[in-house]
DNA sequence: GCCAACGTTGGC
DNA sequence: GCCAACGTTGGC
């Protein structure tokens, strides 16, 4: 069962639509580079990762529920799929990317309609940034939303 | 399909 | 530098 969390280690919350890749798709791939964030917020967390930090693998829109853990294995570096002529990536520092590696599924997973019913998770970027696609997640939030999956590490 | 949240763009 | 218009995200 859960031991203490690892020092130093840092928890995330990383959002994808299953339409574009999902779950499955991650987990066949094994490591996978997180790219396409566009948004200066969520590259400023991409760029806090360091290898070994943990993040929850969210299917927004089709699903709405954390389905799996994956963890980071190559730290941030920029992101490959901005074009030269990608009117955002054209000006000023590239944005970034960074490998994750699938951990395992969630054998329980976490909807978002449960994360709103619990009041301790009231405060979570999940729900109060709604359009955030990279959020860090508390040590305590972590463990409180693993005990609702049945995640056994 | 609608709408709220919110980031970006462009006129001034 | 302000702010209205517009586009995108994502929940419902």
């Amino acid at each position: 069962m859960a031991a203490a969390p690892t020092p130093g280690r840092r928890f995330w919350l990383v959002k994808s639509e299953p339409d574009a890749f999902s779950w499955d798709q991650q987990v066949e791939r094994g490591v996978e580079p997180w790219t396409g964030v566009r948004n200066h917020m969520a590259k400023a967390n991409l760029a806090a990762m360091r290898i070994g930090d943990l993040a929850f693998f969210y299917h927004s829109n089709i699903g709405k529920q954390i389905v799996g853990v994956v963890e980071v294995v190559r730290e941030a570096y920029p992101d490959p799929t901005v074009g030269p002529d990608d009117p955002k990536g054209a000006k000023g520092s590239p944005w970034l990317c960074v490998d994750v590696q699938a951990v395992g599924p969630m054998p329980k997973p976490v909807t978002l309609a449960a994360i709103k019913a619990d009041p301790a998770l009231a405060e979570i970027a999940l729900v109060r940034q709604s359009r955030l696609s990279v959020m860090p997640i508390s040590a305590e939030h972590w463990a409180r939303l693993c005990a609702m999956g049945e995640w056994p590490a």
